[in-house]
DNA sequence: CATGAATGAGTGTTCATTCAT
DNA sequence: AATGAATGAACACTCATTCAT
C-alpha cells in the first residue's frame, strides 16, 4: 500500500506537470504551479523529483520511451502498407491520446538548453533510423526507386509528422482526424514511390 | 554619418545576439553575455532596445519578414519546376547564410510563451498558405492528383524542410549540401504527383 | 502557534523597517539594509510584503491609523479643556513612543510621490476636520469668538504641533518634555480665544 | 553678451527645474525630464551645475536666501503690528509667486537625506530664531504675556504658516487669499496674546 | 559653448531548493 | 511521508555622468 500510494503520488505529480508546463512553458512554469495543480506541498515535489529539471526530463523520457516501444519493425511476412498503417496509427494515437505531452515535446522541450536539445535529437535520430531502416528495406525489395535517399525522406517522413502534430498541439482546440492524416502519411511517403518505381 | 553608426551599432547587438542566443538559447542569455559578445556597455543595449525580448523579437521578426520577401509567387509563364527549384532554393540559400537565426526560429524561438508561440505559428502559417495555393493551382491546372489533401501536403513540406533545417542548425557541424536537398524536395513534393497523374 | 510566529515575524520586519526607514529615508534604504536590521534573508520579505513600498505604506498606514483611533471626539458632558488636554496628551504620547515613525511621517514619507502626498494629505485632512468640528462646536457653545475662522484656526494648531514634532524627531536626541507642550498648545490654541471671548 | 547669454541659460534650466521637481519630485525626476523641459542637451546641464543635486540644492537655497534676506528686523520706531503685518506679507507673497518653489521647499526637498534635512533645519531655525526674538522683545515691551514660551509660540507660528503653505502648494489650483490669511495670522500669533496681557 | 552616444554602478525582485518540524 | 517557512543566488534594467566631436 505503501508502494502503491508512492507511485500514484509521483504520477499525480507528473500528470499536474505536464498540464503546467504544456500550458505555460518550463519557464514560466513554477514549482508553486505544479504544487497547486497536484495539491501537494512544495517540498514534497522533492521527495519524488531532485529538482525542477528532473520532473520535465522525466515527462519527456517517458513519453519518447513510450512512443519508441510502440514501433514495431518491419517483418517480410506481411503487405508492407499494413505494417506502415499500424505504426502511424499507433503513433497517431499516443499523440492524440497525450495531448499536453505531445505539445511538450514539439514545443515546450525544443531549444530548452544543449543537454534537452541533444536528447531530443537522440530520439529523433532514433525514429529516423527506424524510418530509413525501413526504407532501405524497401529499397532492397524493389519496393522504391534507389534514386531516393532513405535518410533525406526518412526526415522529410517525420518532418511531416511533427509538423502536423506542432500545429495540431498548439491549435486550440480542433480534432485531429486520424484517417485522412493516416491516408495522407502513407501516400505521401510511399504510395506514390511504390507507384513510381 | 551619424545614423550610419547608429545603424551599424543596431546591427552590432543584433549579430551579436544571434551569436549568443543560439548558442546559449533565451533565458540562459544574459544580457552581460549579449554585451560582452558585442563589445558595448549594458546601458548601450537599452539605446537600441527596450529590453531582451525586444532584441529576440526583433531577431525573429527581421528574419522571418526577409524569408517571406524571398518567396516569388508562382506564374504560368514558366515551367512549374523551375518557379519551384528557385524558391526552395533561394529558402535554402538564407537557411545556410544565416545558421544561427535559423537555429534560432527553429529551435529556441519554440515554446518560449504563447506570444512567441503565435508569432512562429503565424510565420509558419503564411509559408503553408503559400505552398498550399501553389498546389492548388497544380491540381487546377492538372499537374497532380486531386486525391491530394493541399492543407496537409504543404503541412508536410514545410515540416519537411523544417526537419532538415533543424536537424542542420543542431548538428554542430557539418555543411548542408544544398543540391541533394533541393532535389529530394523537388522530387518528394511535386515530381512523384506530376509524374503519379 | 504558527499564526503567532507569523504575526512577529511581520512585525519583526516592520520595527527594523521603521528604523532604517526613519535614519536613511526611503531610497536610501535598500531591501539589504532592512534584512540585516531585522536579521532575516533577502527573500524573506517578500513572503511578508509585495515590495520595498509595501512595507513603507504599512508602516505610514498602521501608524497614521493608530492615531486616528486615538481621538476622542468632544462630548459636553465634561469641561473642553479637559477633553482637549486628553487628546493633546494622547497625541503627544504617540508621537513620543514612536520617535521612528513620527519622523517618517512627518519627513521621510513628505514628497515621496503624489500617491504618497495624497495619503498624508487624507490623514492631515482627517486630523483638520476633527480639530476645526471642535472649534466650530466651540464656536456655539460661545466659547471662542466666532470671529475666529475656524479652518484656518484648524491648520494653525494642527502645523504647530506638527512643527514641534518635526523639530523633536529631527533634533537628534532631545527628550520631547510633553507637559510645557501641552500646556503651550492648549494656550496657543484655547485659552486665549476662551477668556477673550 | 556671452556672460548674460551664460546667467540666462542657467536660469532657463533652474526654472525648467522648479517647474519639473515640483511636480514629480527629486527622485522621479530624471536629467533627460529636466533638459526636455528646459530644451537643451544632456551634456549642457554639466556646464552650469556638478550634477542633479547640485541644481535642487541651488533651487532651494536660493529660495530660501530670498527669504530671509525678506525679513526685516522689528524697530520701535513703527507700530509693531504694522512691521509684523508687512513681514507676514512679504512672506506670503514670495509663497504666492513662487508655488513650485513653495512645494519643493515644504515637500520635495523634505527628508531627502540627512545633509538636506540639516539645511532645511537650518533655513527653519533662522526663522524660528527671528520670531523668537521679536516675541521676547514684545514680552519685554509688555505687549504679550511673560507666560509664554517664545520658542514654542515661535514654532507654532511658522508651523501654523507652514502648513497652510503645504495644503496650497500640494492642493491642486485654489488661489491663496492672502488677506484673510495674513488677518488669522497676526490675530492668532498675536492680538490675543496682545489683548490678553 | 553645446551635444548626445556611451557608460556601468547599483538594486528590487523572483523562485528553485532546503530543512526543521 | 509531508509540510511550508526561510533562504540567497541570479539578473534585467535605470539613469546620472562623461567625453569625443
Amino acid at each position: 500500500m505503501r508502494n502503491s500510494r508512492k507511485v500514484s503520488r509521483k504520477q499525480q505529480i507528473l500528470l499536474a506537470s505536464s498540464k503546467v508546463f504544456s500550458k505555460k512553458g518550463y519557464h514560466a512554469t513554477s514549482i508553486t504551479d505544479i504544487c497547486e495543480k497536484a495539491d501537494v506541498a512544495r517540498g514534497t515535489i522533492y521527495l519524488y523529483f531532485n529538482n525542477k529539471r528532473d520532473i520535465f526530463e522525466t515527462l519527456i523520457s517517458d513519453f519518447s520511451s513510450s512512443m519508441l516501444e510502440n514501433i514495431r519493425m518491419f517483418s517480410l511476412d506481411e503487405p508492407l502498407t499494413e505494417q506502415f498503417d499500424r505504426n502511424i496509427r499507433k503513433f497517431a494515437e499516443i499523440i492524440v491520446q497525450n495531448r499536453d505531452l505531445t505539445k511538450i515535446i514539439v514545443s515546450e522541450a525544443v531549444g530548452l538548453d544543449n543537454e534537452f536539445d541533444h536528447q531530443l535529437l537522440l530520439f529523433y535520430a532514433k525514429l529516423v533510423e527506424y524510418v530509413e531502416g525501413a526504407l532501405i528495406m524497401l529499397q532492397k525489395c524493389g519496393e522504391i526507386s534507389n534514386n531516393i535517399n532513405p535518410r533525406l525522406l526518412a526526415y522529410s517522413i517525420i518532418g511531416s509528422i511533427k509538423e502536423i502534430a506542432y500545429q495540431w498541439a498548439l491549435d486550440g482546440g480542433s480534432l485531429l482526424d486520424v484517417d485522412p492524416l493516416l491516408k495522407h502519411v502513407r501516400e505521401f511517403s510511399l504510395k506514390n514511390y511504390i507507384e513510381f518505381k
